[in-house]
DNA sequence: CACAATTAAGTTGTGTGCAATTGAATGGCG
DNA sequence: CGCCATTCAATTGCACACAACTTAATTGTG
């Protein structure tokens, strides 16, 4: 340890915090590469990477989504999901077709070998909670703990994108400052 | 809801670990990213990313560090590092030069504006906690759970480079599957 | 000392992630 | 009907992450 010495400096409060925050936004940094290392290592069995894991388990689920609707089930916008969604489509994985009633819209549906894969991917869920050491229960409470996280991070970050303050002293505003737009 | 039929398919419990695997890592992704997000409007005033800022903030404890050490502390190898240093020097942050005493390592060492940025980085562990709606305790008990989890995943996927299994059918190995080395 | 093995940075190539822009299609409104 | 704001996907540009490779320096061994 024995950090810096930053002359004429006392350790106050402000350095703790940066301390921590140090701690929190890195473990959380961590956590999610080293995850993605985990399932790197599983999901080349399946020529997938993890965003593309994300998108087949969403289709798997609806089979038939236009991009946007795939965007908001993984919160990424056209910028990454278009390129992603090629790449699969060239793997022969998905198809892409724009859609009759609206030509704006593109409506990504699942191949035969799109749908045949879910068999294989139903073996990578255990291996990963296997790597975790975690147990179901264990799991979900944690997820429920981020999803908590993730709701207030983007109604904070929405807020601050909507006016963009001077700085911090922002009121916390009660009741529900959430999302005006979308 | 309702997801797609598959025909012959009852809903086994490989089905539902499928599902919660999407809500775990799926949470554990956004998250990571609601954080970056949120740390991105943040640090625009201090003209740093989030990956940067990481960097400053162990530069900071440290004062001076060879690259090798840096990425120790970030999980990070020299193909993310190297890039990211040179764009920190050129923001006359840091300086780099080889060491004298091995000329292979590379010795990173904040400028005085590296330093003076620290004062104004004392603001932002104040803006993030504020934004997450979490009290210190709740977040250092996320982190706790968070660092368990990727030391974990780490010793996993350590394990799993070792032999790099065929595939699936290994053995389940009955008891402890865990963590056999390191 | 010579030489192979190891180690540290850097480079290259691929794949996200996201802001900003573009271009086509749609919907609303006078 | 004509026009304009909005919406959706794609594209562009930049910055990570990481595997694989390259280059240079150091260490270990005979």
């Amino acid at each position: 340890m024995a950090g810096a010495s930053y002359p004429g400096h006392m350790n106050t409060p402000d350095d703790d915090w940066l301390r921590l925050d140090q701690q929190i936004c890195f473990s959380l940094h961590a956590a999610s590469r080293a995850f993605n290392g985990v399932y790197r290592g599983i999901l080349k069995d399946l020529g997938l990477t993890y965003p593309q894991y994300l998108v087949m388990l969403v289709l798997w689920e609806h089979d038939e989504l236009p991009v946007k609707k795939l965007g908001e089930h993984l919160r990424l916008d056209s910028g990454t999901l278009s390129p992603l969604l090629k790449r699969l489509e060239a793997a022969g994985l998905v198809r892409r077709e724009r859609s009759a009633r609206d030509e704006r819209s593109v409506e990504v549906r699942l191949t035969e070998e799109g749908v045949a894969l879910r068999a294989r991917a139903l073996q990578v869920p255990r291996r990963i909670a296997s790597s975790t050491g975690f147990g179901a229960e264990e799991i979900r409470m944690l997820r429920a703990r981020l999803d908590e996280l993730t709701t207030a991070l983007d109604a904070a970050a929405a807020l601050a994108e909507g006016q963009d303050g001077p700085s911090a002293a922002e009121q916390p505003s009660g009741a529900s400052p959430g999302l005006r737009r979308m």
